[in-house]
DNA sequence: ATTTATAATTATTGATTCAAAATATTATTT
DNA sequence: AAATAATATTTTGAATCAATAATTATAAAT
């Protein structure tokens, strides 16, 4: 089994990324054990770089680590998730408001063409679901690029991670294509026309609308 | 019975704490190799434990691993230290604000019985200047409690750390224990009155004016 | 003769295996 | 039936082994 090629990764990087994968699709569920001795069999690979990626991933948030008993996929109460979206539009909203101020032509150009093309996939007639949520994933990867804080970046994709722990998203509404068009909208409006605490609040906005319960 | 546990931690969890103080003192200095083998023989321990502990710390953001070139402490540019600085800023101010709406009683009791000591400590005879940071962290980590999020603790916590990698806090105001003093004030103002804007707003700006630099 | 390139040696990271410590479980005895 | 002891399971730490990168030295070419 050398499915681990030549890379430049470390090899505990490698497995880290098989585990939050096997994590995310529930392979490995919420509370369950994580048995070191037959996962690095199956994998091929010694307990040394797994135990190694076991520790990466309890500092993202995924895994706990309990002493003396081993590590623990995390559970995440329905609490914690509203928890941790929360956090999630606090620094999003902040970065809208820093790219409203900061962000050059160009890079507000590059938005509004990732806005355009959400507005097409949002169309009544030709709608693609699965189009529009990936333009729209792009589209905030892009805002926290331009809003350039590496350490946001950072605690974005952990929150974000933990995020992907919820069965089916499911506290997230599913079916607002428009209102969530409409939001953007604002948004772009506010960053086109540099209004930082504008663009902080749409922002907000939007995160507080995606929300299924109210609050 | 069993005595109590004298060692709950695991031995990694001991190395990165005594770690983490080294770096902190600048006895491991920002850019410079972690030697793995001098540090495990000068701690009497294995190489497992001690790269175990470089995973937690580089996770923190304290040290950074680069493939095949082992452990480096974190360097951080004089920008780092502000979008952290920010980030905190933004972290606690959001907390200030849930604590003014979801705060029982005798929570903010609590807070305005630090807030007491904090104004005792700052009084002109008796000023003393260490009592006054101590207190101020202990209102500050109350608070955050108060706002009870885990996951906000956890970042906080971090970006904590990474501002410890800074040099005597040069981008930090030291002597303004008044100004302080007097934001702390319109904060405890406003979570009593239960005003989260305006609590979120104090907030932010006792962050702002902590900047060496105007922001 | 000097500089550059290649090869060899050394040093350091990365991985596997082995041993010890601790906890849990089961069985036996009171 | 309960408590204690012993055994087995499991995690954590140490030591060994292999692979990779860096440095130095030597040789060749200009």
């Amino acid at each position: 089994m050398t499915a681990l090629s030549l890379s430049p990764r470390a090899l505990y990087e490698e497995v880290a990324e098989l585990l939050r994968q096997r994590i995310f699709t529930r392979e490995l569920e919420p509370g369950s054990w994580i048995d070191e001795l037959k996962i690095a069999e199956a994998y091929g690979i010694s307990r040394t770089p797994l135990r190694e990626a076991l520790k990466v991933l309890a500092a993202e948030g995924l895994v706990t680590m309990k002493v003396r008993r081993g590590a623990y996929v995390t559970e995440v109460s329905e609490r914690d998730l509203c928890d941790v979206y929360h956090l999630l539009g606090l620094l999003e909203a902040d970065a809208a408001g820093m790219v409203a101020t900061t962000a050059n032509e160009s890079e507000l150009e590059e938005l509004q063409a990732l806005h355009k093309e959400l507005e097409a996939a949002a169309l009544p007639l030709t709608q693609d679901r699965e189009l529009f949520f990936e333009i729209n994933e792009r589209f905030h990867t892009r805002l926290l690029q331009i809003a350039n804080n590496r350490w946001r970046d950072q605690m974005v994709a952990d929150l974000r991670k933990v995020m992907k722990l919820n069965r089916h998203n499911s506290l997230l509404k599913s079916g607002r294509i428009e209102e969530s068009l409409s939001e953007h909208r604002a948004l772009m409006a506010a960053l086109l026309a540099r209004n930082a605490t504008s663009a902080t609040q749409r922002m907000l906005e939007h995160f507080k609308n995606g929300l299924e319960a109210a609050g």
